[in-house]
DNA sequence: GTCTATAGGCAGATAGAC
DNA sequence: GTCTATCTGCCTATAGAC
Protein backbone atom coordinates (compact mmCIF):
# COMPACT_ATOMS: atom_id res chain seq x y z
CA UNK A 1 0.00 0.00 0.00
CA UNK A 2 2.62 2.55 -0.73
CA UNK A 3 0.60 4.86 -2.88
CA UNK A 4 -2.39 4.36 -1.42
CA UNK A 5 -3.96 6.92 1.16
CA UNK A 6 -3.30 6.29 4.15
CA UNK A 7 -5.19 7.88 7.09
CA UNK A 8 -3.52 8.98 10.12
CA UNK A 9 0.07 7.40 10.42
CA UNK A 10 2.59 7.71 7.76
CA UNK A 11 0.71 9.77 5.49
CA UNK A 12 2.21 11.46 2.66
CA UNK A 13 3.47 15.33 2.82
CA UNK A 14 0.46 15.92 0.40
CA UNK A 15 -2.45 13.85 2.60
CA UNK A 16 -1.13 15.48 5.67
CA UNK A 17 -1.29 18.81 4.16
CA UNK A 18 -5.12 17.82 3.13
CA UNK A 19 -5.60 17.12 6.90
CA UNK A 20 -4.52 20.49 8.26
CA UNK A 21 -5.86 22.53 5.17
CA UNK A 22 -9.02 20.97 5.29
CA UNK A 23 -9.22 22.12 9.36
CA UNK A 24 -8.32 25.24 8.43
CA UNK A 25 -11.22 25.96 5.59
CA UNK A 26 -14.09 24.03 7.60
CA UNK A 27 -13.00 26.48 10.93
CA UNK A 28 -11.88 29.23 9.57
CA UNK A 29 -12.98 29.27 5.66
CA UNK A 30 -11.15 29.27 2.26
CA UNK A 31 -10.35 33.43 2.52
CA UNK A 32 -9.32 32.41 6.45
CA UNK A 33 -6.15 30.22 5.89
CA UNK A 34 -2.98 30.47 3.81
CA UNK A 35 -0.42 28.60 2.82
CA UNK A 36 1.70 29.66 5.46
CA UNK A 37 -0.48 28.39 7.83
CA UNK A 38 -0.70 25.31 6.48
CA UNK A 39 2.88 25.10 5.89
CA UNK A 40 3.72 25.85 9.81
CA UNK A 41 1.51 23.53 11.05
CA UNK A 42 3.43 20.72 8.48
CA UNK A 43 6.64 22.22 9.65
CA UNK A 44 7.35 22.70 6.08
CA UNK A 45 7.54 25.84 4.22
CA UNK A 46 5.40 27.46 1.77
CA UNK A 47 7.62 26.69 -1.54
CA UNK A 48 7.75 23.12 -0.30
CA UNK A 49 3.72 22.94 -0.05
CA UNK A 50 4.17 24.69 -4.05
CA UNK A 51 5.71 21.11 -4.55
CA UNK A 52 2.28 19.23 -3.82
CA UNK A 53 -0.43 21.85 -4.64
CA UNK A 54 0.39 24.61 -7.44
CA UNK A 55 -1.72 26.75 -5.79
CA UNK A 56 -4.18 27.21 -3.52
CA UNK A 57 -7.46 26.77 -6.14
CA UNK A 58 -5.58 23.45 -6.87
CA UNK A 59 -5.41 22.26 -3.17
CA UNK A 60 -8.86 23.65 -2.56
CA UNK A 61 -9.53 21.14 -4.87
CA UNK A 62 -8.21 18.34 -3.67
CA UNK A 63 -9.88 19.23 -0.50
CA UNK A 64 -13.04 19.21 -1.82
CA UNK A 65 -13.01 16.10 -4.29
CA UNK A 66 -11.25 13.81 -1.10
CA UNK A 67 -14.02 15.06 1.26
CA UNK A 68 -16.80 14.27 -1.46
CA UNK A 69 -15.53 10.86 -1.71
CA UNK A 70 -15.17 9.99 2.14
CA UNK A 71 -18.66 11.32 2.35
CA UNK A 72 -19.73 9.00 -0.58
CA UNK A 73 -17.99 6.30 1.06
CA UNK A 74 -19.49 7.32 4.22
CA UNK A 75 -22.83 6.41 2.56
CA UNK A 76 -22.27 3.14 0.67
CA UNK A 77 -20.84 1.98 4.27
CA UNK A 78 -24.66 3.38 5.71
CA UNK A 79 -26.10 1.28 2.77
CA UNK A 80 -24.28 -1.92 4.06
CA UNK A 81 -24.84 -1.78 7.45
CA UNK A 82 -28.10 0.10 7.82
CA UNK A 83 -31.20 -1.98 6.22
CA UNK A 84 -34.04 0.89 6.98
CA UNK A 85 -34.37 3.96 5.14
CA UNK A 86 -35.24 5.22 9.26
CA UNK A 87 -31.57 3.95 10.38
CA UNK A 88 -30.10 5.20 7.15
CA UNK A 89 -31.49 8.61 7.89
CA UNK A 90 -30.17 8.53 11.50
CA UNK A 91 -26.35 7.62 10.51
CA UNK A 92 -26.55 10.00 7.97
CA UNK A 93 -27.49 12.62 10.52
CA UNK A 94 -24.32 11.37 12.65
CA UNK A 95 -21.92 12.04 9.65
CA UNK A 96 -23.03 15.43 10.14
CA UNK A 97 -22.61 15.35 14.07
CA UNK A 98 -19.48 13.47 13.68
CA UNK A 99 -18.00 16.67 12.15
CA UNK A 100 -19.48 19.51 14.72
CA UNK A 101 -18.02 17.93 17.42
CA UNK A 102 -14.82 18.73 16.23
CA UNK A 103 -15.81 22.27 16.30
CA UNK A 104 -15.78 22.13 12.54
CA UNK A 105 -18.57 23.24 9.88
CA UNK A 106 -18.93 21.19 6.97
CA UNK A 107 -16.25 21.36 4.52
CA UNK A 108 -18.83 22.60 1.77
CA UNK A 109 -21.38 24.19 3.62
CA UNK A 110 -18.27 26.50 4.85
CA UNK A 111 -17.70 27.02 1.13
CA UNK A 112 -21.17 27.31 0.50
CA UNK A 113 -21.19 30.57 2.18
CA UNK A 114 -17.85 31.98 0.17
CA UNK A 115 -19.16 30.83 -2.86
CA UNK A 116 -18.82 33.93 -4.57
CA UNK A 117 -15.64 33.96 -4.29
CA UNK A 118 -14.07 30.59 -5.63
CA UNK A 119 -12.15 29.52 -8.29
CA UNK A 120 -14.73 28.35 -10.79
CA UNK A 121 -13.55 24.68 -10.49
CA UNK A 122 -14.18 24.79 -6.64
CA UNK A 123 -17.82 26.30 -7.29
CA UNK A 124 -18.64 22.99 -9.56
CA UNK A 125 -17.51 20.33 -7.18
CA UNK A 126 -19.22 21.86 -4.59
CA UNK A 127 -22.37 21.88 -6.22
CA UNK A 128 -21.32 18.47 -7.21
CA UNK A 129 -20.99 16.98 -3.89
CA UNK A 130 -24.72 18.62 -2.89
CA UNK A 131 -26.05 16.93 -5.93
CA UNK A 132 -24.63 13.73 -5.18
CA UNK A 133 -26.29 13.67 -1.01
CA UNK A 134 -29.54 15.19 -2.69
CA UNK A 135 -29.80 12.11 -4.87
CA UNK A 136 -28.43 9.76 -2.09
CA UNK A 137 -31.24 10.94 0.17
CA UNK A 138 -34.06 11.14 -2.65
CA UNK A 139 -33.27 7.68 -2.70
CA UNK A 140 -33.48 6.80 0.83
CA UNK A 141 -36.48 9.16 1.22
CA UNK A 142 -38.79 7.63 -1.40
CA UNK A 143 -37.60 3.80 -0.56
CA UNK A 144 -39.12 4.93 2.99
CA UNK A 145 -42.24 6.00 1.87
CA UNK A 146 -42.60 3.15 -0.44
CA UNK A 147 -42.43 0.40 2.08
CA UNK A 148 -44.80 2.81 4.73
CA UNK A 149 -41.75 3.45 6.96
CA UNK A 150 -41.34 6.83 6.40
CA UNK A 151 -44.32 9.73 5.61
CA UNK A 152 -43.75 12.90 4.14
CA UNK A 153 -45.44 15.66 1.87
CA UNK A 154 -43.92 16.57 -1.96
CA UNK A 155 -41.96 14.73 -3.75
CA UNK A 156 -38.58 13.15 -2.36
CA UNK A 157 -36.43 15.43 -3.89
CA UNK A 158 -37.34 18.48 -2.60
CA UNK A 159 -37.82 16.40 1.11
CA UNK A 160 -33.89 15.83 0.83
CA UNK A 161 -33.19 19.09 -0.33
CA UNK A 162 -34.90 20.38 2.88
CA UNK A 163 -32.88 17.84 4.86
CA UNK A 164 -29.53 18.79 3.57
CA UNK A 165 -30.56 22.53 3.85
CA UNK A 166 -31.54 21.92 7.70
CA UNK A 167 -28.55 20.03 8.84
CA UNK A 168 -26.33 22.42 7.45
CA UNK A 169 -28.37 25.17 8.97
CA UNK A 170 -28.31 23.76 12.29
CA UNK A 171 -24.13 22.94 12.07
CA UNK A 172 -23.85 26.71 11.02
CA UNK A 173 -25.88 28.50 13.95
CA UNK A 174 -24.73 25.88 16.35
CA UNK A 175 -20.93 26.20 15.74
CA UNK A 176 -21.00 29.72 17.08
CA UNK A 177 -22.77 28.45 19.99
CA UNK A 178 -20.38 25.90 20.77
CA UNK A 179 -23.32 24.03 21.44
CA UNK A 180 -24.08 19.96 19.95
CA UNK A 181 -27.35 19.63 21.75
CA UNK A 182 -28.61 22.67 19.84
CA UNK A 183 -27.80 20.39 16.31
CA UNK A 184 -28.99 17.17 17.91
CA UNK A 185 -32.41 19.12 18.91
CA UNK A 186 -32.70 20.38 15.13
CA UNK A 187 -31.85 16.98 13.94
CA UNK A 188 -34.37 15.39 16.03
CA UNK A 189 -37.35 17.39 15.06
CA UNK A 190 -36.41 16.96 11.59
CA UNK A 191 -36.47 13.26 11.79
CA UNK A 192 -39.60 13.11 13.68
CA UNK A 193 -40.82 15.11 10.82
CA UNK A 194 -40.08 12.67 8.26
CA UNK A 195 -42.53 10.24 11.02
CA UNK B 1 -33.97 64.82 9.90
CA UNK B 2 -29.86 66.29 9.17
CA UNK B 3 -27.99 63.21 11.21
CA UNK B 4 -30.43 60.75 11.54
CA UNK B 5 -30.33 58.02 9.45
CA UNK B 6 -32.04 58.13 5.30
CA UNK B 7 -31.85 55.28 3.40
CA UNK B 8 -31.22 55.26 0.13
CA UNK B 9 -31.10 58.84 -1.37
CA UNK B 10 -29.02 61.69 -0.04
CA UNK B 11 -27.41 58.94 2.70
CA UNK B 12 -24.00 60.47 4.25
CA UNK B 13 -20.68 58.64 3.13
CA UNK B 14 -20.58 56.54 6.09
CA UNK B 15 -24.50 55.03 5.32
CA UNK B 16 -23.68 54.77 2.19
CA UNK B 17 -20.39 52.95 3.38
CA UNK B 18 -22.25 50.89 5.13
CA UNK B 19 -24.17 49.83 2.19
CA UNK B 20 -21.61 49.04 0.53
CA UNK B 21 -19.99 47.17 2.96
CA UNK B 22 -22.95 45.27 4.30
CA UNK B 23 -23.55 43.91 0.24
CA UNK B 24 -19.70 42.68 0.06
CA UNK B 25 -19.84 41.06 3.03
CA UNK B 26 -23.28 39.18 2.17
CA UNK B 27 -21.75 38.04 -0.92
CA UNK B 28 -18.32 37.52 0.21
CA UNK B 29 -17.96 37.00 3.40
CA UNK B 30 -15.69 39.55 5.61
CA UNK B 31 -12.55 38.04 4.71
CA UNK B 32 -13.77 38.43 1.30
CA UNK B 33 -13.74 41.93 1.25
CA UNK B 34 -11.33 44.81 1.79
CA UNK B 35 -11.76 48.39 2.27
CA UNK B 36 -10.00 49.11 -1.52
CA UNK B 37 -13.52 47.54 -2.48
CA UNK B 38 -15.53 49.44 -0.36
CA UNK B 39 -13.72 53.11 -1.32
CA UNK B 40 -13.79 52.31 -4.97
CA UNK B 41 -17.41 51.50 -5.12
CA UNK B 42 -18.22 54.78 -3.07
CA UNK B 43 -15.54 56.78 -5.47
CA UNK B 44 -13.50 57.49 -2.73
CA UNK B 45 -10.25 56.59 -1.11
CA UNK B 46 -9.64 53.97 1.67
CA UNK B 47 -8.03 56.27 3.56
CA UNK B 48 -10.84 58.30 3.31
CA UNK B 49 -13.15 55.60 4.69
CA UNK B 50 -10.47 55.44 8.08
CA UNK B 51 -12.14 58.42 8.54
CA UNK B 52 -14.96 57.30 9.13
CA UNK B 53 -14.30 53.57 10.35
CA UNK B 54 -10.72 53.70 12.47
CA UNK B 55 -10.53 50.11 11.12
CA UNK B 56 -11.82 47.25 9.35
CA UNK B 57 -13.28 45.44 12.90
CA UNK B 58 -15.43 48.44 13.91
CA UNK B 59 -16.92 48.71 10.52
CA UNK B 60 -17.85 45.21 10.99
CA UNK B 61 -19.54 46.20 14.74
CA UNK B 62 -21.20 48.67 12.47
CA UNK B 63 -22.55 46.66 10.05
CA UNK B 64 -23.68 43.95 12.85
CA UNK B 65 -25.19 46.87 14.81
CA UNK B 66 -27.37 48.67 11.93
CA UNK B 67 -28.30 44.76 10.59
CA UNK B 68 -29.79 43.89 14.08
CA UNK B 69 -31.65 47.66 14.84
CA UNK B 70 -33.53 46.91 11.31
CA UNK B 71 -34.32 43.40 11.87
CA UNK B 72 -35.94 44.65 14.89
CA UNK B 73 -37.56 46.80 13.49
CA UNK B 74 -38.84 44.59 11.16
CA UNK B 75 -39.84 42.21 13.76
CA UNK B 76 -41.85 45.13 15.66
CA UNK B 77 -43.44 45.94 12.38
CA UNK B 78 -44.57 42.32 12.27
CA UNK B 79 -46.42 42.64 15.40
CA UNK B 80 -48.08 45.58 14.61
CA UNK B 81 -49.23 44.77 10.99
CA UNK B 82 -49.91 40.67 11.26
CA UNK B 83 -52.45 39.82 14.36
CA UNK B 84 -51.78 35.82 14.02
CA UNK B 85 -48.83 33.97 15.08
CA UNK B 86 -49.00 32.36 11.64
CA UNK B 87 -48.68 35.34 9.56
CA UNK B 88 -45.95 36.56 11.74
CA UNK B 89 -44.17 33.22 11.18
CA UNK B 90 -44.78 33.50 7.41
CA UNK B 91 -43.66 37.59 7.57
CA UNK B 92 -40.75 36.20 9.26
CA UNK B 93 -40.27 34.19 6.71
CA UNK B 94 -40.09 36.97 3.92
CA UNK B 95 -37.76 38.53 5.76
CA UNK B 96 -35.08 35.97 4.93
CA UNK B 97 -36.67 35.70 1.32
CA UNK B 98 -36.08 39.56 0.88
CA UNK B 99 -32.63 39.06 1.81
CA UNK B 100 -31.97 35.97 -0.76
CA UNK B 101 -33.36 37.75 -3.94
CA UNK B 102 -30.38 39.81 -3.86
CA UNK B 103 -28.56 37.06 -4.21
CA UNK B 104 -27.56 37.59 -0.92
CA UNK B 105 -26.81 35.82 2.38
CA UNK B 106 -28.00 36.87 5.55
CA UNK B 107 -25.58 38.83 7.25
CA UNK B 108 -25.31 36.96 10.57
CA UNK B 109 -25.64 33.98 8.66
CA UNK B 110 -22.42 34.68 6.73
CA UNK B 111 -20.51 35.88 9.76
CA UNK B 112 -21.30 32.32 11.61
CA UNK B 113 -19.42 30.75 9.24
CA UNK B 114 -16.54 32.93 9.71
CA UNK B 115 -16.72 32.92 13.62
CA UNK B 116 -13.70 31.94 14.26
CA UNK B 117 -11.88 34.36 12.51
CA UNK B 118 -13.82 37.63 13.70
CA UNK B 119 -12.96 40.16 15.76
CA UNK B 120 -14.29 39.45 19.31
CA UNK B 121 -17.42 42.21 19.87
CA UNK B 122 -17.61 41.11 15.99
CA UNK B 123 -18.31 37.55 17.46
CA UNK B 124 -20.69 38.78 20.60
CA UNK B 125 -22.69 40.88 18.37
CA UNK B 126 -23.61 38.17 16.19
CA UNK B 127 -24.57 35.93 19.12
CA UNK B 128 -26.83 38.63 19.96
CA UNK B 129 -28.64 38.54 16.60
CA UNK B 130 -29.47 35.06 16.80
CA UNK B 131 -30.81 35.29 20.80
CA UNK B 132 -33.05 38.07 19.79
CA UNK B 133 -34.53 36.55 16.83
CA UNK B 134 -34.74 33.43 18.71
CA UNK B 135 -36.54 35.47 21.56
CA UNK B 136 -39.04 36.83 19.15
CA UNK B 137 -39.47 33.05 17.81
CA UNK B 138 -40.09 31.85 20.96
CA UNK B 139 -43.07 34.58 21.82
CA UNK B 140 -44.78 34.11 18.75
CA UNK B 141 -44.26 30.22 18.68
CA UNK B 142 -45.96 30.03 22.77
CA UNK B 143 -48.92 32.62 20.96
CA UNK B 144 -49.49 30.66 18.42
CA UNK B 145 -49.45 27.48 20.55
CA UNK B 146 -51.51 29.02 23.30
CA UNK B 147 -54.47 30.03 20.56
CA UNK B 148 -54.37 26.96 19.04
CA UNK B 149 -53.31 28.03 14.90
CA UNK B 150 -50.06 26.44 15.92
CA UNK B 151 -48.80 23.04 16.87
CA UNK B 152 -45.12 21.14 17.64
CA UNK B 153 -43.57 19.13 19.75
CA UNK B 154 -41.22 20.42 22.54
CA UNK B 155 -40.64 23.49 24.14
CA UNK B 156 -40.95 26.95 21.86
CA UNK B 157 -37.40 27.90 22.49
CA UNK B 158 -35.74 24.56 20.87
CA UNK B 159 -38.89 24.95 18.12
CA UNK B 160 -37.41 28.98 17.29
CA UNK B 161 -34.08 27.63 17.46
CA UNK B 162 -35.07 24.86 14.91
CA UNK B 163 -36.72 27.48 12.56
CA UNK B 164 -33.79 29.80 12.44
CA UNK B 165 -31.02 26.84 11.64
CA UNK B 166 -33.78 25.78 8.87
CA UNK B 167 -33.85 29.11 7.13
CA UNK B 168 -30.21 30.27 7.47
CA UNK B 169 -29.63 26.91 6.27
CA UNK B 170 -31.92 26.77 3.44
CA UNK B 171 -30.54 30.31 2.30
CA UNK B 172 -26.82 28.94 2.16
CA UNK B 173 -27.36 26.18 -0.02
CA UNK B 174 -29.85 27.77 -2.18
CA UNK B 175 -27.77 30.69 -3.16
CA UNK B 176 -24.96 29.10 -4.66
CA UNK B 177 -27.43 27.09 -7.07
CA UNK B 178 -29.33 30.63 -7.29
CA UNK B 179 -32.18 29.02 -6.94
CA UNK B 180 -35.19 30.97 -4.77
CA UNK B 181 -38.08 28.25 -5.18
CA UNK B 182 -35.76 25.80 -3.41
CA UNK B 183 -36.06 28.26 -0.26
CA UNK B 184 -39.22 28.75 -0.79
CA UNK B 185 -39.81 24.86 -1.00
CA UNK B 186 -37.65 24.61 2.14
CA UNK B 187 -39.93 27.71 3.98
CA UNK B 188 -42.96 26.24 3.02
CA UNK B 189 -42.53 22.62 4.41
CA UNK B 190 -40.48 24.05 7.55
CA UNK B 191 -44.28 26.14 8.64
CA UNK B 192 -46.17 23.29 7.02
CA UNK B 193 -44.62 21.42 10.08
CA UNK B 194 -46.15 24.06 12.77
CA UNK B 195 -49.58 23.72 11.12
C1' DG C 1 -14.15 65.17 4.88
C1' DT C 2 -11.14 63.93 1.40
C1' DC C 3 -6.81 63.68 -0.52
C1' DT C 4 -1.55 61.95 -1.54
C1' DA C 5 1.96 59.37 0.07
C1' DT C 6 3.74 55.84 2.48
C1' DA C 7 4.60 52.44 5.85
C1' DG C 8 4.80 47.49 7.26
C1' DG C 9 2.94 43.15 6.84
C1' DC C 10 1.22 39.10 4.76
C1' DA C 11 -0.60 36.98 0.78
C1' DG C 12 0.24 33.65 -3.24
C1' DA C 13 3.77 32.36 -6.08
C1' DT C 14 8.48 31.32 -8.53
C1' DA C 15 13.62 30.37 -9.34
C1' DG C 16 17.10 27.71 -8.43
C1' DA C 17 20.33 25.32 -5.04
C1' DC C 18 20.73 21.08 -2.44
C1' DG D 1 11.08 16.85 -1.66
C1' DT D 2 12.61 20.54 0.78
C1' DC D 3 15.10 24.50 1.21
C1' DT D 4 16.56 29.92 0.83
C1' DA D 5 15.71 33.90 -1.36
C1' DT D 6 12.94 36.85 -3.66
C1' DC D 7 9.10 39.00 -6.24
C1' DT D 8 4.82 41.27 -6.80
C1' DG D 9 0.71 42.52 -5.19
C1' DC D 10 -2.80 43.56 -1.93
C1' DC D 11 -3.91 44.25 2.65
C1' DT D 12 -4.83 47.37 6.91
C1' DA D 13 -3.43 51.46 8.68
C1' DT D 14 -1.26 56.21 9.53
C1' DA D 15 0.70 61.01 8.77
C1' DG D 16 -0.08 65.17 7.21
C1' DA D 17 -1.58 68.53 3.40
C1' DC D 18 -5.73 70.73 1.55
Amino acid sequence: MAETQQHERDAGTAERALDVAEKLVQTRGFNGFSYAHVAADLGITKASLHYHFPGKAELGEALISRYAERFASALARIDAERPTARGRLEAYVELYADVLVGQRMCLCGMLAAEYETLPPPMATAIIGFFDANQAWLTTVLESGRSDGTLSFTGDAEEAAQAVIGTLEGAMLIARPYRDLARFHAAARRLLDGLV
